[in-house]
DNA sequence: TTTTTTAATTACTTTTCGTAACCTAAATAC
DNA sequence: GTATTTAGGTTACGAAAAGTAATTAAAAAA
C-alpha cells in the first residue's frame, strides 16, 4: 500500500514548537509577557504556583529559543527585565486561541 | 499601591487549558486526531518517538476531559477509534496556530 | 549589626516519562 | 496442535523533569 499523502507529516519544526509549549508553565509565562515587559518576580507573583526554580529554567529555555530576551538592570539589588522577541510576540495567535477556546468551557 | 487591572488574571479555565495543553505529547495527539479518526496504532505510527505506554496515558486524559471518544470496534482482534467532540475540534484554532508559528520559523 | 531585596543556585524529594516485558483472544502459519 | 501475529493495552523498573526548601550575592535600609 503506498503512502501518497501524510497529513501530519512530522515536520521538525512543528515538533519543536509543540515540545516548547508542550512544557510545563511555558504557555503561561508567555501569556503574561504579552500584556508587558515583566521583572522576575512580576511574573512570579503573576503565577503564585510557578517557583523560582522552573521560572528560571523557562526564562532560560526560552531565551535560547530567540523567544525573550534578558536584560540586566544594574541596580542595587539587580534586577531583570524579560521582554519578547519578534519571534515571541508572534506567538500572540497561539496564546489568544488557546485563551478564546478556554473561555467557551462549560 | 493599588491593584486596578489584573491583564492575565490567574483564570481556573485559562490555568487548566494550558495545563492540557502544556503537557507532552498532547498537542501532537490533537494535530493528528484534527485530520481524522485514528485507531491506537495510526497515531503511533504517525508519532513514532511516542511510545504506547504515553499515548494510552494521553488518550485517557483527553477523554476525561471530553476532548476525544474513545470507541471500542468488536472485531478480533479488537480495535479502538479515537476522534474528536466538539470540545475537541474547537482546538483547531490552537493547533493550526502553533503550526502556523512553527513555519515562519528560521 | 541585622534585615531586606532580587534573581539565582544547590541539595533533596516526588512526579512524570521512557523502555521493555507481558497479557488477552482470535486468526493465521507451520 | 503448537507457534506466531495482531491491537491495544498493563506492569515493573530506571531516568528525567519538576516541586520544595535552604543558601548565595551585594548593597541599601532599619
Amino acid at each position: 500500500m503506498e503512502e501518497t499523502l501524510i497529513p501530519t507529516a512530522l515536520c521538525p519544526r512543528v515538533e519543536h514548537a509543540f515540545e516548547i509549549l508542550g512544557k510545563k508553565w511555558t504557555g503561561l509565562i508567555l501569556r503574561h509577557l504579552m500584556t508587558k515587559t515583566c521583572r522576575f518576580n512580576e511574573i512570579q507573583d503573576a503565577i503564585p504556583e510557578l517557583s523560582g526554580r522552573m521560572l528560571t529554567e523557562r526564562m532560560k529555555e526560552l531565551e535560547a529559543e530567540g523567544i525573550v530576551i534578558r536584560t540586566v538592570i544594574p541596580e542595587r539589588p539587580i534586577k531583570i527585565q524579560y521582554s519578547l522577541t519578534d519571534k515571541g510576540r508572534q506567538l500572540e495567535p497561539v496564546i489568544r486561541s488557546i485563551e478564546e477556546w478556554a473561555e467557551l468551557q462549560d
